[in-house]
DNA sequence: TTAACAATCATGATATATCAGAGATAAACC
DNA sequence: GGTTTATCTCTGATATATCATGATTGTTAA
């Protein structure tokens, strides 16, 4: 069994929302990480309509910053705007999500490659706890029903699992284009396979080891392996989303 | 041997420079069009102060659709800016050449491994016959010093080659990040390896034919190999180039 | 001659104001 | 009652103006 707090001290890199960058310094990034943050906490879900003036309004700022901030959101996928008509939380589609999953499975698979060649013995021991807790933690998941509070931490530390991973490649561009698209797909995946799928048995142990061999083929096709594993049962749940083309009329609360 | 026009004919998709997209609807779409096009071709080259203003007064606009032109170009990585001092051309240093090859790697494997799988006779048949036109341009090019228009024309071509690989693996969303990250290292390669260094015999027929087999991890391990290529080179030349701090007191011609 | 300093200039950041287009709404017409 | 149309409000797009700050340059003092 695993407390919350054992949890936050095997996370030890804080990779993730909670990075200030500098991106902090001027309005218009402040503003883009205030709406990243909130999307990605599921404060604003999939569809949601984003008003300019209103955002302006909340966050205590002219609309020029929140047009900047939206404008690299969009450039980066997570929302999408259609001009003189609004701005909203990007709706995937079937190809969508398809498609990220091939990217993340081309960046994650090469990230398994470099790190076998990388990884020190302390860092090998340090992956393979993390992935005994996590197995564990999903395992817990998916007998009782938790509560969302829960489900998130543990989708969190899921995310910071594979974000540990990308570490190890030493590859910071590479880490970044992984976070990246992490990023897409993780409010997608977490609205809609809110409740966890049954995982086989020590799913992230074994992929754990396939990299602790030193064998990049062997890590590559692990990763390959993981990332495509339960692709079908997100679409499938994606199918019974719509959304298409209702822009306006929906909760215009930002 | 081959003329331009032959060389035009197999390069059926235009998939580079051209495009249109709707994002000549609006002046800041125009703007980065425009501005991105002149990145690419070489009239704006590694290290080039961008002024908003001076761009404004030439694309006939006010400057607040350059300014959201050049946030999106910067958060695609072609131009960097310091608040307050300025904007130019990015200028890479050798851990972005290395992560961009690093990336590079993982998305066209991905697509080879896709695209064997995918292909139709026909495909095949047009992959070759490309393959075998760009090795003769590339040998050519070896042997004479010829002109910067031509080694241009060439390197488009070559671009083009490996965007139809990226094409053929289906996936519109693996297509998009590879022409980024194409577009990405394109004026650092084209600028710092000018010359072309020589490659081996038949360099692009041997990928071509590993595709053409059909067996994804053939294909994988061809890409590899092509892309990993030569970046020493490219990094030696990288090191000649400095750049490093110098923001104002370059030409600033735009 | 040189080092410190101050004025000036150009830059990006931001605010405010206005414009044009798309949807929604409701009145008017058949 | 159903359909059309006019208007009204919302949206994002753009222009202009102003601000704070870093860079440059010219001046002055040692």
């Amino acid at each position: 069994m695993i407390s919350k707090s054992e949890l936050r001290k095997t996370a030890r890199t804080p990779t993730r929302l909670d990075k200030v960058d500098k991106a902090g310094a001027s309005l218009s990034g402040r503003a883009y990480q205030q709406i990243r943050d909130e999307i990605l906490r599921g404060d604003l879900s999939i569809g949601d309509v984003l008003s300019r003036r209103r955002l302006a309004k909340r966050l205590n700022m002219s609309f020029l910053p929140i047009t900047e901030a939206l404008k690299v959101l969009e450039t980066e996928g997570l929302v999408e705007s259609r001009p003189r008509i609004g701005t909203r939380v990007r709706v995937p589609n079937e190809q969508d999500i398809r498609d990220s999953n091939v990217i993340r499975e081309a960046l994650e698979s090469q990230a398994a490659r470099l790190s076998a060649q990388n990884m020190t013995a302390e860092d090998k021991k340090q992956l393979r706890t993390s992935a005994r807790h996590l197995d564990q933690l999903q395992k817990m998941c998916a007998r009782e029903h938790a509560d969302s509070r829960f489900l998130f931490s543990v989708h969190t530390y899921h995310m910071e699992f594979h974000m540990r991973i990308a570490e190890l490649s030493r590859s910071p561009g590479l880490r970044r284009a992984i976070e990246k698209e992490q990023v897409l797909i993780f409010n997608w995946l977490y609205d809609i396979a809110a409740n966890q799928r049954t995982l086989p048995e020590g799913f992230h142990s074994t992929l754990a080891e396939a990299l602790c061999s030193g064998d990049p083929l062997v890590a590559d096709t692990a990763m390959r392996v993981h990332v495509q594993y339960g692709l079908d049962q997100v679409l499938e749940r994606l199918a019974n989303y719509d959304g298409g083309d209702a822009w306006r009329l929906k909760s215009t609360k930002s």
